[in-house]
DNA sequence: GAAGACCTGCTA
DNA sequence: TAGCAGGTCTTC
């Protein structure tokens, strides 16, 4: 669940929570295949003693550096989340410096932790993050046009872009007015800079808002601080399938493309 | 491209 | 009870 403007939130709680600079006392690891490359035990061995540094992000990759020198790679997947006080479906509990547990939730059990000694080899296989510099107009534009591939699987493809997933995807393309099963290769250039721009735009608002959680479950997002992203009061296309366009108030249509669920208008998002 | 795998829980 | 879910990987 959580893409980019989530994964983005909770790395600045965790900051603005002091998890940084902060000593790794105990590990307790409560299902062990989130844990990569190692068994629950060599993991625990590896990080105790280590103090988190930089807590950052790349995609939907969370990245904390440890003063061992190596680096923990977090990957929320579907249901990934944080928090300070214990709850239901706690895999990994880190015990730190100060009188801190940080729990490590995740209900589906999708979401993975990997202790690399270079990041690079897991982050090589991104494309430029998203809201970053280099995810440029003129990169963007190459890729569309290089892979003539339909555009929102594109948008998906994090090799393009990194962090997108399919809330944003059909968000920025119903911003751009551009049909999801577009072939990426047909997009004129108003089209294509249109595009880029939603992304960039449905991002940053993203994150504005703390992120997009859709109903009350516990496989719905939640921050650090247990709050569901304010986001979902702003989603104009992601799960209001049936319900009016607010541009031009045609029922937005549900379909699936590339096996993701996806809503759009059919009138006013071009084919 | 598509389909299945990995998992659990919510919603219809 | 069946179908679906914010993601990615593997195998056709």
């Amino acid at each position: 669940m959580p893409e980019l403007p989530e994964v983005e939130t909770i790395a600045r709680q965790l900051r603005a929570r002091g998890v940084e600079g902060r000593e790794i006392l105990s590990v307790k690891v409560n299902w062990a295949p989130t844990v990569e490359p190692f068994s629950a035990v060599q993991f625990k061995k590896q990080i105790v003693g280590a103090t988190i540094g930089k807590i950052t992000r790349t995609g939907k990759w969370l990245i904390f550096s440890l003063s061992s020198g190596q680096t923990l790679l977090i990957h929320l997947r579907m249901a990934g989340s944080f928090s300070l006080e214990p709850g239901p479906h706690d895999r990994i509990v880190l015990g730190l410096s100060g009188e801190m547990n940080l729990y490590y939730r995740d209900t589906r059990k999708f979401g993975r932790w990997k202790l690399v000694d270079d990041p690079a080899v897991v982050l090589k296989s991104l494309g430029p993050d998203a809201l970053t510099r280099g995810f440029s107009l003129s990169y963007f534009s190459d890729q569309m046009k290089r892979r003539s591939r339909m555009v929102k699987p594109l948008l998906l493809d994090q090799s393009v872009a990194a962090g997108l997933g399919n809330i944003y995807a059909d968000e920025a393309l119903w911003e751009a007015e551009i049909h999801p099963e577009r072939l990426s290769g047909s997009l004129s250039g108003a089209e294509l800079e249109a595009l880029f721009k939603a992304i960039k735009q449905v991002l940053k608002t993203g994150i504005k808002n703390g992120g997009t959680s859709l109903g009350a479950g516990k496989t719905n997002y939640r921050d650090v601080e247990g709050e569901s992203g304010r986001h979902r009061e702003e989603v104009k296309a992601y799960g209001r399938g049936g319900k009016p366009c607010e541009r031009c108030g045609t029922p937005l249509e549900k379909t699936v493309v590339a096996q993701r669920g996806t809503t759009f208008c059919p009138k006013c998002q071009r084919t």
